[in-house]
Parts: structure tokens; sequence; C-alpha cells
DNA sequence: TATATTAGACAGTACAGCTACCCAATATCC
DNA sequence: GGATATTGGGTAGCTGTACTGTCTAATATA
């Protein structure tokens, strides 16, 4: 297909799909002659990833196209080698660590800490690192006393969510596609991840301290455990 | 204090400082006279705030004003109805709901269906409601056969979570302090869960395909487990 | 009284993410 | 085979965000 067809397949304008192969998100189609180039599926499928990475997630640009790069490069035969990079990458936007091409690793006493109670093994590299040890510098800047033992409970619950995203993978056998399915559990997932806990504080703050001012009508007696209604 | 110290002792630039009361994010100081105001405690902390969403979280400044308005507003006697407000906020930046001003609740039948699974009650307000359908048809249209069922085990940890949120707040009396602390258990902690998460993944994925290609020496027969070395 | 600081207003800057336009080459329709 | 439309490639411009710098008159401080 040529590029007006895929963009009417994918919503995405004329001019924005031409900037993204400017900038590299897209890879270019194949040439047929000097002015006119040949897409297909792939590039359909590439499209659809970044406007995933960038509309419902929000990621910029650039860190989009360092995820997408990531899954793309390096040989794609081992599973773990792969998983590592994708789980490495750090979206350098929002909250991104200061070590743009983090080769250098930054000191992290208190993440070292959990990680070290957790029994986890992680790169030292891993830039998720610095923004935990930067938070909690933040949390306590605030004046909330917390250290890396408060986050042993959401660690321990952070470990169970990996383990729910490593079982969505063992069903894939491609590499590639291995790795382009963990970059949607990691970070496409992540606003859904993130929204299921607010609903499920405005139901537990409904629970402890009594009715949401927007809901009319509720019914009454509430449970605190889980079961349904 | 006048504009100077309170720049001095939150490390934000003097014309930074006007910026936000320009925009009303920072509430202006007591005017003593046409061209002096005094600034006391309370800004220096609203400052640090403001920095604190908009640097680690990542939040846009106009989302920034939106979460701390709803701090501010509204009588703050109503426990349930301060943390409903916190709860229901959404920044408008990344992954934002089509509505501006949530006015309307917008059709959401899979969130639907997860509340109701779920046993929650949540508003029909909540923008996080829409999060989690637009994520969910995004998954699909990348070929990724989810929907609300395969959402449930996350629901599940997620509601863990906010239990341990609110445990948090318990110990607070003053409804504002209770306020600030909610808007910080849920928004600047968000990047910290999901740093936990890349960290657990790292491991998790060590654990089930071999050694991560950053690290050079691990130590061998790696349980499946969660108990400490 | 001299010097420095301040509030308030507004213009200017830097960057991101597109968007519009141009041109020569190519495809397509008659 | 000629007219018309589309394409790749390049550049310039536009919009919005988050500041930053400058100016002025009023006020504080030495």
């Amino acid at each position: 297909m040529r590029i007006s067809e895929l963009s009417r397949r994918s919503g995405v304008p004329n001019a924005t799909i031409k900037y993204y192969l400017r900038e590299g998100l897209l890879p270019p189609g194949r040439a047929t002659a000097q002015t006119q180039a040949e897409y297909d599926d792939s590039h359909l499928r590439r499209l659809r990833l970044i406007r995933a990475l960038t509309g419902v997630r929000g990621l910029s640009v650039a860190a989009a196209k360092q995820v997408l790069d990531t899954i793309a490069e390096e040989d794609q035969t081992d599973t773990h080698h792969v998983l590592g990079l994708v789980f490495g990458v750090w979206p350098s936007g929002s909250s991104k660590p200061e070590t743009a091409d983090g080769q250098v690793p930054v000191e992290c006493p208190e993440t070292d800490a959990l990680v070290d109670a957790m029994g986890w093994t992680v790169s030292t590299y891993n830039p998720a690192r610095q923004v935990i040890d930067r938070t909690l510098e933040t949390l306590r800047s605030l004046g909330m006393e917390q250290d890396w033992r408060s986050l042993l409970p959401y660690a321990e619950l952070a470990a169970r969510t990996a383990r729910l995203d490593l079982d969505q993978l063992e069903t894939l056998k491609d590499p590639l596609e291995k790795a382009e399915r963990a970059v949607l559990l990691t970070f496409v997932l992540e606003p859904a991840l993130m929204a299921l806990r607010r609903l499920a504080q405005e139901d537990e703050s409904i629970v402890r301290y009594g009715e949401s001012p927007s809901l009319a009508a509720l019914q009454p007696g509430r449970r605190r455990a889980d079961e349904h209604e």
C-alpha cells in the first residue's frame, strides 16, 4: 500500500506519517521508485503501536522511539535478553532519570535495600531504581517520613503484578512477538492499572468513610471484604 | 517571608513563582502594600507540592492546578467527600478523558462489567472508567484479545493497593491534611509503583527465562517463591 | 537620601508535535 | 501518449506549554 492508504487505514494524517518516518519511529517503506514507496501491514501495526504509546499512554515521540528501537534492535533469539531490554527501558518523558543514556549506574541506596529485602535480582542500570529513590526523597521533603520499608507491601503487590504480566507472555513463542507484547503490557497497560487503583481507592474510601458525594443511591451496609453482592 | 526568600527556600526561580501565581497554582500572599506581599510556610509547602506533581510525576501545570484546586475547594469537613473528590480527579495530561470537565458520564461498558464483578461502588463520573475502556480498545486493536475479564486479577491487586493507601490516611485527623496526603499517595506515588512493577518484571523475567544480560554475576539456583535469601 | 527589592504586567524564548507547502518524479486514466 | 492526480522528500510555519526576562512604580533598607 502507499502512504495515503496507510493514512486512511490508521487514521493518522499523511503529514504525521511523514513526520514519524523522518523521526525514525516508522521504518521507511520499500522504495519502488524515486517518488514511490510500498508499505505493508507491519507498517500499519507499527503505526498503531506508536499511537498507543503516544496517545493513551502519553509518551513523548522521543520516548516512544526509544521503546520501539529496543524491540527492534539486538538479536531476537534470547527471550530473557529481549525482555530484559524492554523492562529496562525507561520512557524519558515524565519522571525520567537524569542520565539520558543510563550508561552509568546511579547510587540508589533505598532501592538497593528494597531490592535486597525482596530478594530480587535487577540490573544496577535499570532506571526504575532512580525513580523510586527520587520519589521517596520527594515524599520526605513534603513531610511524609517514608523510607523503603514503607514500600515493601507495595513491592509485594508489584511482584504479583509482574507474575500476571509474564504469564501472558508464556503463550507466545516468536521472540519478536513476545517483545512487542511485553511493550504493550509494560507501557500501554500502565494507565489502566493506575485507573484501577483509582477506582479501588474510591470504593475503599466509600467503604471506610461513607458514601461518595457523586453517587445518589448506594446499597446500604457495604462489606469490608471482597465478595460480590 | 517575601518572594525572594520563598524562591531561595524552595529552589524555584523567582520568575517561575510569579508564573505560578499568575496561573493560580499558588495562592497570592498577604499584600502588605501595593508592591509588597507576605508569604508563609503554607506557600512554601504548596510550592513543593506543585514541583512534586509537575516534576517527579510529570503532570502539566494545568493538571496540577486541577488537582490542587480539588483539595482546596468545597467543605473540608467530610472525609469521604474530600477523598471522593481527590480520587475522582484525573490529571488531564497523559491519557486524559475526552470530556474536559467530566460533567457527562461516558459509556464504559467494560468498566461497568469489571466494577460490577469486583463488587465495587464507584461514581459513574470517575474519569478512570474511560481510561480502562479506552486502553482495552487500544490493546484489542493491536491484536491482544483482551476484555475486562483479563483485568480481574489486576483489579484484585489494585484493591489491595488501595487498602494500603487508605491505611496510611487513617493516622491523620485533619481533613485538609488528609486530602493533601491522599494527593501525595495517589499521584506522587504512581511513578514509584510503576517502577516497582518494572523491577519486579525484570526479576521475574530472570527467574523464568535466565539471567539478565546486564548483570555479570548472579547467585545460581533462584527460587520461584518470595522468601528472601 | 541612596540603593535594593518587590508586585504586577507583558513580551520573548525554547522546545515539542505536528501541519502546510513546494517540487520533481511517477502513476493512472482516457 | 497526454492530462491529471499522487507521491517522496524537504523545509518552513504553526500552536501550545512552560517558563524567562524586562520594565515600571512603589516600597523597604542602609
